[in-house]
DNA sequence: ATTTTGACCTATCAGTGATAGCTCAATTGA
DNA sequence: TCAATTGAGCTATCACTGATAGGTCAAAAT
């Protein structure tokens, strides 16, 4: 029999988990050049050199892959934001916590729009919480710490609740508005920055 | 002889624009229902009474349609602040003006999702705006106005333009975390509004 | 009475995510 | 050593999607 030319490129057995990863790393690279939702699993695959039906031998379907690739560019964030909170304390600490949150989403928009503002696959089964949640909670948990610390006992656990998430919301809201309408004539980027950081820190 | 322009867009058979109209009702009762990207062209033809290919007289395509229902459902938003916004001056009209815009994506968060959460089609072509965008914005300058107003001469446009993004970005982030996310547990939502609508508008 | 118009249809397209079932080389074990 | 097993990959195909082509036919215009 002929080889095809697919079964000459096919990688030795035992390398699993290293397909795995190359098929993240490229759909990765795939959505963050063409934007979510044009992506196909077709394209991925032949990204990769295999063909569509064998990347759901590693993912049961489209939407879990896409969430692992979001997970993985989490992951970045929270290392980030986790070393960041280590390099100062109080107040200073809240705003650079804050600024590196807003740069992720810039530098990596459409890991945050996964993360963050696709729409969830169904609001039924509350036992399965998404993978991407997750991720995207650890890195609230650290806003909500560092909020807490600096806060010291003079809250209550529900006011603080209401303070992280209220604060959260807030850089959410800039980082997915500049990203889903890019268009908006905002004003400059860093001067927004600034003025919205200012804005949510002071009178904590 | 000439066909007169008045002759050729005569009414037409028993139903012309009110079939548009009832299209784009049927569109906006499915999407409430059953969530944006589920529902399909057949469903909302069907819904009306007509074939699939028959939407395309109507519309030029699914975006252009679904873009459509938001604009509806943002004209009902920029109805109620519009009128929000004489009932009050100051910071309390900020403040009304900030709940009856949380309000409206809690209580319509498809037509909120549409208008300001989807990924825009492509990011060429800027020579159009897409009409969703253009009615958030009449909903955004409203903020803008009544910011300007309270703030009065003691700031540069610049900086009342950077005040309002902020405050803008800060209430979307709210009801967009808050739809995309809803099985996060949240604070109570009540409290979390007033705390919100707080903290954005002291300093000011 | 004849032509024109336009709202509507059926048939069909290419592309999508997903499934079924076969192929065949590498691994295993007597 | 050499058949049996395994599993990563394939082709073929599914149901369904948004969209297009071209025909039908009654109301409106002339």
């Amino acid at each position: 029999m002929i080889k095809t030319k697919a079964s000459s490129v096919r990688k030795a057995k035992g390398h699993g988990p290293e397909r795995r990863a190359e098929i993240l790393d490229h759909a990765m690279r795939l959505i963050a050049e063409h934007g979510v939702h044009t992506v196909t699993t077709r394209q991925i695959a032949a990204g990769v050199g295999i063909s569509q039906p064998s990347l759901y031998a590693y993912f049961p379907n489209r939407q879990t892959l896409i969430e692992a690739v979001c997970v993985q560019a989490f992951e970045r964030l929270i290392l980030v934001m986790t070393q960041v909170a280590q390099t100062s304390t109080g107040l200073d600490r809240l705003k650079r916590l804050g600024r590196a949150y807003l740069m992720f989403g810039f530098e990596q928009p459409d890991a945050y729009r996964v993360g963050f503002m696709i729409e969830t696959a169904g609001p039924f089964d509350p036992n399965q919480i998404e993978p991407p949640l997750l991720a995207g909670l650890r890195a609230y948990g650290l806003h909500r710490q560092a909020l807490a610390e600096h806060l010291g006992d003079c809250r209550t656990p529900d006011e603080i609740d209401r303070l992280a998430q209220s604060l959260w919301a807030s850089l959410h809201g800039l980082v997915a508005l500049m990203i889903a309408r890019a268009r908006f004539p905002w004003a400059d980027r860093e001067a927004l920055i600034e003025t919205h950081l200012d804005r949510l820190l002071t009178g904590l």
